[in-house]
DNA sequence: TGAATAGTGTCTATAAGACAATATCCC
DNA sequence: GGGATATTGTCTTATAGACACTATTCA
């Protein structure tokens, strides 16, 4: 044991950082958007084993000299050319054989990004592809869920991905009771109709409308813009943009 | 890049897992109990540098052969000799420089245990003690949180562990509102009032009484066990049992 | 004018807060 | 009986769900 007189610059100067043998550390991203009646993910095509042509959620390995939150915002630029969109930790996966080359403990993301953005994302290689998520559970039961393609094939996953995306399906559904989750789903401006779907999508189950349009207004959450949609063939809803709470 | 059309074998024979820096991977676990009008944390006192005499969350370094949640349970079991309680992963922790001799990214997790169980943690040898916890914040604002001996003193806490123990007060305080975690921080038998200051512990306002029995009552999760308290100087109350909600 | 959806008003059912009254134990 | 807390019942208020009705736009 060292001595305990000794100063802490000495101590660091003596500490032996290899003594130990240490996993590897990624960061995977679940890029999240809610549209078309279904929750959408980004992933990524395997072109190594294990896995290889199976689909994955976009992810890398954490650098020494950057925070957990700076490789997920890294990963999110690099893989999807996104910046400066909801990005929230998930979990931390950590089962010895997940990764069946050696130890490989992932720090999963989770960002919310709104239909634009996310149509918007270059697909265009083949390697990078919008799933449409699947969730065979209801409320916040968790669990896997099932990608299928634009094709409405099932794509295979690769790794523990299926319950990455399941426990992201499962904290974005937690979240809507409680925080303005929606928002980051949506672009600037939204009617409620666009929340309410946005809501129903997310939690895979209707509202009431006239309830959850009192229970938004009422949440001192949203503000009337003064403009309205245009060329909608009906009466045009008031556009609303989402006021960051000020006071905590 | 490797030839694709190698086998999944052959590739994993040729992996070098080596290729990368790694950082250490700790897990800590934040033992949580609420009696005596707080909440309460188990600390042990660091005999080495960094932070030599501070007071830090039980933790320990993960095997290379161990799931996450099974070195949680082993550190529970080590440093505070406690089995089979409530242990929950809460968040992970990977500032570069939050541990100044190395990079050591910390998966956080929580434990809940009975006012019984947590007072029985042996304390004796003085590197372990038990911390009433101050929460400078109203709610799920969040934050770091303070830490006061048996004395009333401050005690100084090493690395980040502020913030680690202030947030498994935010998430406890969320899960109150959904989840039954108060059961988890009584004993087996308890009465409505236990369940009531368990949880006015927790969140740290008053509850109406009325409304908390109804509401308990009401939410299928209580069971009477038709045993009453005993020798408690006025009319004793009943005692209920949890449920374990065996239809989800 | 008609189709379609936005937005308002009202009634009812449910849950929460407040408060009073009664019950039951130990001393 | 007195002190203390448990338990029940009722009234009031706030919110959610249901439904009817009016408003506004485009084709």
């Amino acid at each position: 044991m060292s001595d305990k007189r000794q100063s802490e610059r000495e101590f660091l100067a003596s500490y032996d950082a290899s003594q130990f043998d240490r996993p590897s550390v990624a960061v995977d991203v679940v890029i999240l958007g809610a549209f078309a009646g279904a929750l959408h993910a980004i992933l990524v095509k395997r072109t190594e084993h294990p896995g290889l042509n199976a689909w994955a959620v976009p992810g890398g390995f954490v650098r020494m000299d950057e925070s957990l939150d700076a490789a997920a915002a890294r990963i999110l630029s690099d893989k999807a050319g996104l910046e400066g969109v909801f990005l929230e930790q998930l979990y931390t996966f950590g089962a010895p054989d997940r990764d069946p080359r050696t130890r490989v403990i992932a720090v999963a993301y989770y960002a919310l990004v709104d239909e634009a953005r996310f149509q918007g994302i270059d697909t265009s290689d083949q390697l990078v592809a919008a799933a449409r998520l699947d969730v065979p559970w209801p409320g916040e039961t968790g669990g896997p869920v099932q990608c299928v393609n634009a094709d409405g094939e099932p794509m295979p996953i690769a790794f523990d991905h299926e319950d990455i995306l399941g426990l992201a399906v499962k904290r974005v559904r937690g979240r809507l009771n409680y925080s303005p989750v929606g928002f980051q789903l949506l672009p600037d401006q939204f009617t409620l109709r666009d929340l309410q779907e946005v809501h129903e999508t997310v939690s895979g189950v209707g509202v009431n409308k006239d309830s959850f349009r009192r229970r938004m207004l009422a949440s001192g959450t949203l503000e009337a813009t003064g403009e309205r949609q245009r060329d909608v063939g009906h009466r045009p809803a008031e556009l609303y943009r989402f006021i960051r709470r000020s006071a905590v």
